[in-house]
DNA sequence: TTATTTTATGAATGATGATTCATTTATCAT
DNA sequence: ATGATAAATGAATCATCATTCATAAAATAA
């Protein structure tokens, strides 16, 4: 029998992540994936069933991973409630840093899955929402966050924001820099979630930025 | 001659809104559009030059519409700083308020004409965050925010917080509800951008949330 | 009424591009 | 080597629409 040569799977999915980001996803052709891949058109479909199951396949890892850290993060009882805040944004910028088209596709595909109603992506999107929404309500309950606080609203707008910068960051490097917008988030962020009887707290100025 | 019965123009973008909503622009065929205006498929073509052209059309009076009244408040000298952001993301919220499918569309296929790199959208897009970018300077000048804020970071972080809070709530207005999204984002961001000096004073208190 | 002009129609056109499949190539076991 | 099987190829297929266009309908003016 004859042997694959090399792993194609994985050139696809590294071609279509560029190809994707782009042209997005329907500006992006079949035969523009395989010829970043090094393979022919037909050969795609030796590896995926269609177009739409290659993003699929991108959205699934790019959530396990995300997924995975930020549970690690949230439920390490060793860590203060900003700490995790600190490590989960960190987390966060880790795994797009070295890959900008990756990012795009994650922030301009995921309607895509959204309207589709992809099971996959929609569990695994679910967990992660539902998990920062956990984090920031155990945050409450150790006061270390703002009781008036709204989790389910305060975690799509961080969410969301997020999402923007990584794409700003994304179509252009320089003017955002990595280290910046880690920096102005945590700020951002904290400041308007820390309780405003704890701002000069020790806890708050114990963290790094 | 013949004339035109009733207003077919705004009856094929109010068509498109929802039908772009549901289906995304490339889901969304012209004969859907059509259809839901109650017109044949080639009068579509009698108004517009094409489907991207009705896309543009779309964004072109969504961002004058915002732009014009971000402008109003900025620049109406008689307004605090903090006071401004009030009313900004008072504006954002009424001007999407009664259309939630104008929302989605307005934030899920923004990365089409970024893509595309459509003039007119790219001229009102930057005018707006260059208009916020001008704001949170000013403020720090006025004293009102921390000197240490970056205005571009943080104005994409706001901007990309509160599209995808817009989205969320035009999915599901009862989840969501307007009232305690705009509470919610006043909260945040002010506690985030007020410095932390002023957070007690009489202007920050003013504000009814 | 009838000619003229504007507006509207929807079936036909034509381009595009995802997917398939008949064919070829490489590898291995015998 | 030779047959058998897995991998790879890329031209052909086929369905899908955006757009066009020949035709019809409505309104006005003469």
């Amino acid at each position: 029998m004859r042997k694959k040569e090399g792993d194609k799977q994985a050139a696809i999915i590294e071609a279509a992540i560029k190809v994707f980001a782009q042209l997005g996803f329907h500006g992006a052709k079949i035969y523009h994936i395989a010829d970043n891949a090094g393979i022919a058109t037909g050969t795609v479909y030796l590896y995926f069933s269609s177009k739409e199951s290659i993003l699929e396949n991108i959205f699934e890892s790019a959530w396990k991973q995300l997924f995975k850290s930020m549970e690690t993060i949230i439920n390490n009882t060793s860590l203060g409630s900003i700490e995790k805040f600190d490590f989960i944004i960190n987390a966060v910028f880790d795994y797009f840093n070295s890959n900008p088209p990756l990012a795009m596709v994650f922030v301009n595909e995921q309607h895509r899955l959204v309207q589709k109603d992809n099971q996959q992506f929609t569990g695994f999107y679910n967990k992660t929402i539902g998990l920062i929404e956990r984090y920031l309500r155990e945050g409450i309950l150790d006061k270390a966050f703002d009781s008036s606080i709204d989790p389910v609203i305060y975690s799509n707008f961080i969410f969301g924001g997020l999402r923007y910068l990584l794409l700003q960051w994304a179509h252009d490097q320089k003017s955002y820099p990595l280290d910046m917008i880690r920096k102005c988030v945590k700020n951002l962020v904290l400041s308007g979630i820390v309780g405003k009887n704890l701002t000069n707290s020790v806890a708050f100025n114990d963290v790094a930025f």
